[in-house]
DNA sequence: AGTGCGATTGACT
DNA sequence: GTCAATCGCACTA
């Protein structure tokens, strides 16, 4: 597969934006067996302010990656269990960022069965969880520059991505009226209930 | 030290 | 569609 890293100064410095931008490009993972890949079909924005971005109360040891410039990696766990991949947004120092939150398997699919433990291929990223899983992502590259490559990075398709449609965020309580959510009306990879994925 | 709560998932009706 | 498991983290004292 022929694809080139994002380059930092091309990405929209607003959160929202960078949240938008992203669909449709690809997120690489470099693994031992191989690479394992896919086309993002979903995203979230946590903004400057928002209520719902880990970032409201200030930095902890847990969000200090959403501060860096963006384009960097924040991979946390939610419920215990399930990794979370985002990626840093806004100015140095400004903790916002993007969540990913479902990939169409591209390259690596057995891998990602493997990761996952599941054969169906609508089933292998769907979901920020998943996604993690599938591409075997942990809090050990939480803080990566996702602009350049190695073990995890961001790559442009050459794929046109398709009509991107807008709803609230999933999953959360607070803020939750704001339409912060980005993602490819239709497409079967996109989580969610059905009246957020047409 | 104790408490409450999730940016979810998988099992089940 | 409903619901419980699960545990790290932030907050209170």
């Amino acid at each position: 597969m022929v694809t080139v890293p994002v380059v930092r100064s091309e990405l929209p410095i607003d959160t929202a934006s960078l949240a938008r931008y992203l669909i449709g490009k690809l997120v690489v993972r470099d693994l031992p067996e191989g690479i394992v890949s896919g086309h993002i079909v979903e995203t979230e924005a946590y903004v400057i302010g928002d209520a719902a971005g880990h970032a409201y109360r200030g930095m902890t040891r847990r969000n200090r990656s959403l501060f860096l410039e963006c384009g960097h990696a924040y991979v946390y766990i939610a419920y215990g269990s399930s990794f979370m991949l985002n990626v840093s947004s806004e100015m140095p120092g400004i903790g916002a960022g993007v969540l990913i939150r479902a990939l169409e398997p591209l390259e690596g699919i057995p891998i990602m069965q493997l990761n996952r433990g599941v054969d169906r291929l609508r089933d292998l990223a769907r979901g920020p969880g998943r996604l993690a899983a599938a591409l075997r992502i942990d809090g050990r590259l939480d803080g990566l520059d996702l602009c350049r490559k190695g073990p995890l990075w961001l790559g442009h398709s050459d794929r046109e991505a398709g009509e991107i449609a807008l709803s609230t965020r999933i999953g959360i309580s607070r803020d939750a009226d704001r339409p912060l959510r980005f993602y490819l009306r239709g497409n079967p990879f996109v989580s969610g209930p059905k009246r957020l994925r047409e």
